[in-house]
DNA sequence: GCGATCAGCT
DNA sequence: CACAGCTGATCGC
C-alpha cells in the first residue's frame, strides 16, 4: 500500500507539510550574497561548523589546486586528516625531487616558476615522458619517447632480481634521474607526444595537454591496429589505477604483473593479459572465476583469492589517507589515461549521450561526436560510466556537475548550483579532490550533504581567479540562488563557458568578461524548443500578486506556493514585500533560507509560526495533485475554507498558451495556479544567448541525447 | 543497521 | 515531456 500522502502530515498544525526533508530545502530570496563580489569568498561562513584551515594569501587569487604538495601539512590536504594518518608518508621520496614550488602562480609569474621544474609531475609518467623528450629531442617530435621510457623501465625490472634491488628503488632511480635531466636541460619542454612547446604551462596543463595527445595517439592506435591488445601493447599505455601500489610505480609495466610477481605467480601474468584483466576487473574476480580461466592448482587459487582480499581492503582504507600530491599525479595520470582507454559504457542516464554531443555552430554535420566511440569497455560498473563531453572540461583537469561520474583522475569538481540532478553522485564520504562552488551552494553542501569546508573551494562573483593553470570566472546564473555561469580560460586560448543551468537576463549582457571569445559553450538547454516561450519572472510574479489580492476576499482562504530545495523565492519573497504578509516556512526551510544571505528586511517576512500567516511555502510536490491538496484541506478544515495553490514551473507554458500567464485548476474549495515562472532561459532566450556569445561550438548539456538530438537542437538555435 | 543507489512516480 | 525532486526497494558493507 502507497502511503505517499498520509504519512506526509501530522496533525500537529506547525508541521502539516512535513519539515521532514522536502523543506529542508532552503529558498533563497531575491537578493543573493552571492551577487555581490567580495573577497569573502575565501572566508568560511561564520556560522560554518568547522576548523576550516586557513586559506592561501588572497594576494595569489589562485587555488593551489594539484600544487597543494607544497603546502604545508596542516594546511590543506583535507582528507581526513584527523585520522592521525599523515605519518604515513606512502611518498616522500617525491618531496626530493620537487623544483616547482608549487604554489600556485599568475600569469606572469608563471613561467618563472615552471622554468625547469616538473614539480609533482616528477613522478608521473608523463613527466618522464617529458623528461625523455627534453633529453633527446627536445626540439621537436619524440615519437619513440614512449617506448623508450617503457624499454627502459622494462630493462631495470627485469634486473629485480639479480640484483635484489626492489621496485621502490627502481622508481627511485628514475624519479633522481629524472631529476637530474631535469636540472641538466634548459627551460624548453616539449610535449613527448607531439612536440608542442609546453614550457609556458603549468604541471597540470602540461598533464593535460600530453593526455591529450595520448588520446589522440591512441585512438589512432585503435583505428589502425583493431583488435590488438591495447591493454598491454600500445605505446604510453597504462594499465589501471591500482590505488593502493606504491606511488611511483610506472604503470608501464602492469600493475597486475607487479602485484603477481610479489605473490610469485609471474607465471600467470600470460593468463592475466589474455583474459584483459585490469586492476579493477582484478578486485572482482572469484574463485569460481580464476578456474574459468584456467588457474586451477588450489595453490595459486588460494593465494591469489587471499591477495585480492586484501586489495579490497586496501582499497576501501586508500580513500583516507591523506596523500601528498605528487602522489595524487601520479594517479591523475595515470587515472586519465585509463579513463579514456577503458571509457566505461554510457550507461542509460538521463542525461547522457554516447557520441554527437557536441555541434559546431553552423553547420549540421553530425560526425562530431565522441571520440571514444567504438572503443571497448571493461567496466560495467556504473562507477565507471563515461563522463559526458558537458561534464567535462577541455583543456582543463575540470569537472562540472560529475559528481556522479566521480574518478580519482580529477581533483576539480565544479558544481554549477544546488539542484539534485546537478549535485547527484556527491556524499558526503566524497573524497575526490575539491569542491569548487559559489557561497551559497557551499553552504548548503555543508548543511545539506554534510561535506566538510575542507573540501570546498568557494568561488568569488565577477572575478577572474586562476586555479591549476587555468582563468576561471564566474557570474551568476539567474537560476536558483548560488547558481553559477562559469568561464574557463585554459592556457590553450579555447575558452569555455558553462552555463550550469541559468536564465538569460540583460544583465549578463553587461558583463564585460561574457564578451570574450567562446570557443565552446555548454549550455542549459532545457527549453531549447520554440514551444517555451514563457513570460519574464516579474510579468509572472505580478499575476501571483494579482492572483492573491483577487482570491483575498474571504478571510479563510490558505495560500500555498510551491518551492524547490532551492529555487522560486522570489515568487514568495516578493509576495510578502508587496502584500507586506508574514510567510510561513518551514524550520528546514528557514535553515536553507538562512544560507542564502539575504538581507534581514526580507528574513522579517518570514515566520517559523504557521498561526502568523495564511500564506505557506509548500514542496512543489505537494501542490503536484489535488489528491495531496486536499489532504492540506483536510488539515485545516474549520481554519480555513479555501485553498489557493500556486505552483511555479516552466513546463506549465507551452505552444499556444502564450498569452495566458497562468492556468487555473478548481476542484471544490482547491484551486492550483500553474504559472510559467521559469528559472531556465526561454527559447527566445537562449536563442539571444547564442548570439551574443557567438560561441565556435555548442555543448547541450540538457536533452543530448546524441547527435541527432543535438543537430536539432543547434539548427533550431540558429533558425 | 546504515549509507548509497536505483526505479518508479509526480 | 519532466523543472527537481520524493519514496520505497535493494544492495553492499
Amino acid at each position: 500500500m502507497k502511503t505517499t500522502n498520509s504519512s506526509q502530515f501530522t496533525l500537529t498544525s506547525s508541521r502539516i507539510y512535513d519539515d521532514d526533508d522536502d523543506f529542508q530545502k532552503p529558498i533563497q530570496s531575491l537578493q543573493f550574497t552571492q551577487s555581490k563580489p567580495s573577497s569573502s569568498h575565501k572566508l568560511k561562513p561564520s556560522n560554518a561548523p568547522i576548523n576550516r584551515p586557513s586559506k592561501k594569501p588572497k594576494k595569489t587569487q589562485s587555488f593551489p589546486g594539484k600544487e597543494n604538495h607544497k603546502t604545508p601539512p596542516d594546511f590543506d590536504l583535507g582528507l581526513d586528516s584527523d585520522l592521525g594518518l599523515e605519518s604515513i608518508e606512502p611518498i616522500v621520496f617525491c618531496d626530493k625531487i620537487k623544483v616547482d614550488d608549487g604554489v600556485s602562480v599568475n600569469k606572469d609569474e608563471k613561467n618563472t616558476k615552471l622554468k625547469g621544474g616538473f614539480g609533482y609531475l616528477s613522478n608521473s609518467i608523463e613527466s618522464r615522458l617529458l623528461l625523455r623528450s627534453k633529453g633527446s629531442c627536445s626540439l621537436g617530435v619524440c615519437e619513440n619517447a614512449c617506448e623508450k621510457v617503457g624499454e627502459d623501465v622494462e630493462e631495470r625490472f627485469e634486473d629485480l632480481e639479480e640484483t635484489g634491488t626492489t621496485q621502490l628503488d627502481v622508481l627511485l632511480d628514475l624519479c633522481c634521474s629524472s631529476e637530474e635531466k631535469e636540472i641538466e636541460t634548459g627551460d624548453f619542454i616539449s610535449c613527448p607526444m607531439c612536440g608542442f612547446d609546453i614550457s609556458k604551462m603549468s604541471d597540470e596543463m602540461r598533464q593535460v595537454h600530453t593526455n591529450e595527445c595520448l588520446d589522440k595517439e591512441q585512438v589512432h592506435n585503435q583505428i589502425d591496429i583493431p583488435g590488438s591488445d591495447h591493454v598491454l601493447e600500445s605505446s604510453g599505455q597504462v594499465l589501471d589505477d591500482p590505488p593502493s601500489l606504491d606511488p611511483g610505480q610506472t604503470h608501464h609495466i602492469s600493475p597486475i604483473a607487479v602485484w603477481l610477481q610479489n605473490l610469485g605467480l609471474s607465471r600467470y601474468e600470460e593468463v592475466f593479459i589474455r583474459e584483459e584483466i585490469d586492476w579493477d576487473s582484478l578486485k572482482w574476480l572469484t574463485d569460481e572465476d580464476l578456474c574459468k580461466i584456467g588457474i586451477t592448482a588450489l595453490g595459486p587459487r588460494k593465494k591469489i583469492v587471499h591477495a585480492i582480499s586484501e586489495l579490497r581492503t586496501a582499497c576501501h582504507e586508500e580513500v583516507n589517507i591523506p596523500e601528498n600530491s605528487a602522489q595524487k599525479e601520479t594517479k591523475t595520470v595515470t587515472n586519465k589515461l585509463i579513463t579514456d582507454f577503458f571509457p566505461g559504457f554510457a550507461g542509460k542516464v538521463k542525461k547522457s549521450c554516447a557520441t554527437g554531443a557536441q555541434a559546431q555552430v553552423g553547420k549540421t554535420n553530425s560526425n562530431n561526436g565522441n571520440k571514444r566511440l567504438g572503443t571497448k569497455t571493461n567496466f560495467s560498473n556504473k562507477k565507471f560510466r563515461d563522463t559526458p563531453p558537458w561534464c567535462s572540461i577541455t583543456g582543463t583537469p575540470f569537472r562540472v556537475d560529475a559528481f556522479k561520474y566521480l574518478r580519482r583522475d580529477c581533483s576539480h569538481w565544479f558544481l554549477t548550483h544546488f539542484h539534485a540532478d546537478h549535485y547527484g553522485g556527491l556524499t558526503k564520504s566524497f573524497c575526490h579532490g575539491k569542491i569548487y562552488c559559489s557561497l551559497i551552494t557551499a553552504k548548503l553542501v555543508n548543511l545539506k550533504i554534510g561535506i566538510p569546508w575542507e573540501k570546498i573551494e568557494v568561488l568569488p562573483l565577477n572575478q577572474k581567479i586562476n586555479i591549476a593553470g587555468v582563468d576561471v570566472t564566474c557570474f551568476d546564473a539567474n537560476h536558483c540562488p548560488g547558481a553559477l555561469i562559469i568561464l574557463f580560460e585554459p592556457p590553450n586560448g579555447k575558452a569555455i563557458l558553462h552555463t550550469g543551468d541559468f536564465r538569460f537576463s540583460e544583465a549578463m549582457t553587461k558583463i564585460s568578461s561574457l564578451q570574450t571569445h567562446v570557443h565552446t559553450l555548454v549550455l542549459d538547454t532545457t527549453y531549447c524548443d520554440p514551444q517555451y516561450d514563457f513570460p519574464k519572472q516579474e510579468a509572472v510574479i505580478q499575476y501571483v500578486l494579482e492572483a492573491i489580492q483577487a482570491e483575498a476576499f474571504n478571510p479563510k482562504t490558505l495560500f500555498l506556493i510551491g518551492s524547490y530545495t532551492i529555487g522560486k523565492e522570489r515568487v514568495f519573497m516578493e509576495v510578502a514585500r508587496v502584500l507586506r504578509k508574514k510567510i510561513y516556512v518551514t524550520a528546514a526551510k528557514m535553515r536553507v533560507l538562512e544560507c542564502l544571505g539575504m538581507p534581514k528586511e526580507d528574513m522579517q517576512w518570514l515566520t517559523l509560526d504557521e498561526r502568523e500567516s495564511h500564506i505557506h511555502v509548500v514542496p512543489m510536490w505537494t501542490l503536484a495533485s489535488f489528491k495531496r491538496l486536499k489532504h492540506v484541506s483536510n488539515m485545516y478544515m474549520g481554519r480555513y475554507s479555501l485553498i489557493v495553490a500556486f505552483s511555479p514551473t516552466g513546463w506549465s507554458f507551452s505552444k499556444g498558451k502564450k498569452s495566458s500567464p497562468g492556468k487555473r485548476w478548481q476542484q471544490g474549495t482547491i484551486i492550483r495556479y500553474e504559472v510559467p515562472y521559469s528559472e531556465h532561459s526561454s527559447f527566445t532566450e537562449l536563442k539571444e544567448f547564442v548570439k551574443f556569445t557567438s560561441p565556435e561550438n555548442i555543448i547541450p548539456s540538457v536533452n543530448n541525447h546524441g547527435a541527432e538530438s543535438v543537430t536539432k537542437m543547434i539548427s533550431l538555435l540558429s533558425s
